[in-house]
DNA sequence: AGCACGCCGACT
DNA sequence: GTCGGCGTGCTC
């Protein structure tokens, strides 16, 4: 067992285990340990809470007293590996950080039912060497099949194309040998000693500087800063291989975007390290889950790749932790917790003494701001000479060539694609906009279509004839007749989505094929694959497609990129609008002439001076984020500041508004936090529930947690009130 | 999170 | 007259 278990032998009567259960308990609960039973800081224990019994983990051990009333005793140790030291620290800082429950932070841990109990095994039978007696031809072939692995009877019958009888009888007869095999095997060790791609000078000097950081041990964090297709998997890869040469024990957790988690992605890791990473993600079942949990509790599983709750999962040796794509808004959302994922990262790899890698073509102005002040190490890496050029970006002024009425797709940006489809190439149409169109409206009344729980507008979908909500799912036929008004026919569709783009495309070259790329165009991981498939083969000539379509995907014969609306994004409630918006062109251009073609891509807005889109068509990221950091550090915005919201939300609107009173009054206020609110959202209701939102700002070295958590102490809530705390929020909604 | 306790509607 | 709805409160 590891060194940093304290074990508690036993003593006098009277020792006491504080014990985590994962439940929105205000703290952890004390246990009387019973005689005989030894534990440890860490130890998985089951113990009794009301009138039942439930797991948790003991986080204390102390001598003492019961206090005013008898404790309960624990029931019982489980035998599962213990939580590590680092692990519990790690959950005790982000119940801090995010102003939590401490239970509600180590549910995120113990995220898989089964794990905590014995594995399961079944068992396998494998030929023994001692034919039977009497060699049926049915025998025969039972025989040759279990020659190779060992399988189960059922597995083993089916292969060979007999019944059941058939296994039975062999092992019976000694011709087969039954043993028992864990139904969790552990993941392939990865091999470190393989060749890697070829480095060029670019990535070789990165990955040097990468490997000094590993070699140096410790908690580092370093910004892995490279232009799209400056092949920054095969730098750090090189990390990897680094840490597992010189310690064959060190876990790696490589942190992706969930939609970056494909096959093509864990195929990489193959080829490099001859086996496939342990895979944590949403989407995996409840066999996959028990078995990737245990394997990394074990320490087993070296190389993890995963998508943002994977950094819950309770390493026993965390050395490395990459975040890849780190600026992706997708690692910030909520799974039962509010967190960034990347910030986390950077925490625990702090608390674990590890080193901690952010991957970026385009990084946040965080990562940035915290490179600049060298807090992290800037590693750049270059594009390779002549593979990837950058394209050329222009922009397409909208009020000078306005699309006819109806019509989107401006006659030069027309123009281009006609030339390029003559050379045989490929054409990116990128909107951002889901559907057919993002509204519906009655001619005769004026009604807009809107989402009956929400006010938000139902977004036509013309392929499955809906109209549908994309903030609550919410669903219904398209309607012959306004419900308002009930003129029929009169219902129309205001404003593209890239369903009604790729309409517009395939009526103008009615030869190409044209395809959509939509992350709701139901055609399943399966699907998207498949189309990536036909894409990189040439077999689609136009292809339309949302923030899915513009990152991770390498389309050698793709030279035209149309970004259709350059300007969604650059307005409305977030401060990062205008970085988001400069990394998704920055992607969507970037998908344009990978090859050794140079790639066009043109902007359409209506605003061609707006320093976002300027700065793009200058290919000058520099004075983008100067200009950016410049912004918020003046209006003291994040990461020059700090900020925090407090959602309140609750089925009865007038003990909403009370509760939102009660709470602003009681808001602990110093000269250096501002509160703003209660204020209404602009999605005031969801699924009936009303909500009110206050947003803090406040000084670099103010602790906006400590503030969130003595706030939250200092009103009562209701019960029938939620509260959510967001540090750090990135949507202002 | 569960589970019990508690006070108001339609059923054998 | 009871069964049962889920609002409120507690669990070491």
């Amino acid at each position: 067992m590891s060194a940093n278990r304290e074990l508690f032998t036993d003593g006098p009567a009277g020792h006491i285990a504080t014990v985590l259960l994962p439940m929105p308990l205000p703290e952890a609960f004390d246990y009387a340990v019973p005689e005989g039973l030894t534990l440890a800081e860490g130890d998985h224990v089951v113990v009794p809470l009301g009138k039942r019994l439930v797991n948790g983990v003991v986080w204390g051990l102390r001598d003492g007293a019961g206090g005013n009333r008898p404790l309960k005793p624990v029931a019982e140790r489980l035998d599962a590996p213990p939580l590590s030291a680092a692990t519990r620290q790690f959950v005790d800082w982000t119940t801090r950080y995010l102003a939590e429950l401490p239970g509600n932070v180590l549910r995120s841990v113990l995220r898989s039912q089964g794990a905590l109990q014995p594995s399961p095994v079944e068992v396998v039978y494998r030929a023994s060497g001692t034919p039977p007696e009497r060699l049926t031809a049915a025998r025969a072939r039972v025989l040759e099949v279990a020659a190779g692995e060992p399988l189960t009877a059922a597995e083993l019958a089916r292969r060979a194309g007999v019944s059941a009888g058939v296994v039975k009888g062999l092992a019976d007869a000694g011709a087969l040998l039954a043993e028992e095999r864990a139904v969790d095997p552990p993941f392939d060790a990865p091999d470190p000693y393989r060749d890697g791609l070829a480095l060029n000078d670019g990535q070789e000097a990165a990955s040097a500087q990468l490997r000094r950081l590993i070699a140096a041990g410790g908690f580092q964090a370093a910004l892995l800063d490279g232009v799209t297709g400056s092949g920054k998997t095969e730098v750090y890869f090189e990390a990897i291989a680094e840490l597992l040469r010189r310690e064959p024990d060190a876990q790696v957790l490589v942190l992706l975007p969930e939609i970056a988690l494909t096959q093509a992605v864990t195929a990489r890791f193959e080829a490099r390290f001859g086996a496939e990473p342990a895979l944590w993600h949403s989407a995996l079942g409840g066999t996959g889950r028990r078995r990737a949990w245990r394997e990394i509790a074990a320490g087993r599983a070296r190389i993890v790749a995963g998508a943002r709750s994977a950094i819950f999962m309770p390493f026993r040796n965390l050395r490395l932790i990459i975040v890849d794509e780190e600026h992706d808004p997708t690692y910030k959302q909520d799974d039962g917790l509010t967190y960034q994922a990347r910030d986390l990262a950077v925490a625990r790899g702090k608390l674990e003494g590890a080193c901690v890698i952010l991957a970026s073509a385009t990084p946040s102005l965080e990562s940035l701001v915290n490179a600049r002040a060298g807090r992290y190490v800037h590693i750049r890496l270059e594009a390779r000479a002549g593979t990837a050029m950058l394209p050329v970006i222009e922009t397409l002024d909208l009020r000078e060539f306005p699309p006819e009425p109806g019509h989107w797709l401006s006659e030069p940006l027309v123009r281009e694609m006609a030339e390029t489809l003559v050379r045989g190439e490929q054409v990116l149409l990128y909107l951002n906009r889901r559907g057919y169109a993002p509204l519906v409206l009655c001619r005769a009344c004026g009604h807009k279509m809107k989402s009956p729980d929400t006010d938000r507008w139902l977004v036509e979908h013309r392929y499955t004839g809906r109209l549908i909500c994309h903030t609550t799912g919410f669903s219904m036929p398209k309607p012959r007749a306004c419900p308002e008004c009930g003129t029929v026919d009169s219902l129309t569709s205001v404003g593209p989505g890239v369903e009604r783009v790729a309409e517009e495309a395939a009526l103008r070259f009615p030869d190409a094929v044209v395809e959509v790329f939509s992350s709701d165009t139901a055609m399943g991981a399966e699907g998207v694959r498949e189309l990536v498939a036909r894409m990189e083969r040439g077999e689609i000539d136009i292809l339309v497609g949302t923030q899915i379509a513009a990152k991770g995907h390498n389309f050698p014969n793709l030279t035209l990129v149309g970004v259709v609306d350059a300007d969604i994004g650059l307005s409305g409630g977030d401060l990062r609008a205008g970085e988001r918006t400069y990394q998704t062109l920055v992607q969507a251009a970037g998908r344009a002439g990978r090859a050794d073609r140079p790639g066009k891509a043109i902007l359409q807005t209506h605003d061609p001076d707006h320093e976002a889109i300027a700065a793009l068509v200058a290919g000058d990221r520099e004075a983008f984020l100067s200009l950016e950091t410049l912004m918020r550090e003046q209006l003291g915005l994040p990461p020059f500041g700090r900020m925090a919201a407090l959602i309140l939300s609750g089925m009865d609107e007038g003990l909403l508004v009370t509760t939102a009173k009660a709470a602003a009054a009681a808001a602990p206020l110093s000269d250096d936090v501002k509160l703003f609110g209660p204020a209404e959202p602009p999605l005031a209701v969801v699924r009936g529930r009303h909500r009110r939102r206050f947003l803090v700002q406040a000084g670099r070295n103010v602790d906006v947690s400590a503030f969130m958590a003595t706030w939250m102490a200092r009103f009562r809530l209701p019960s029938s009130i939620r509260a959510r705390v967001d540090i750090e929020p990135y949507s202002f909604l």
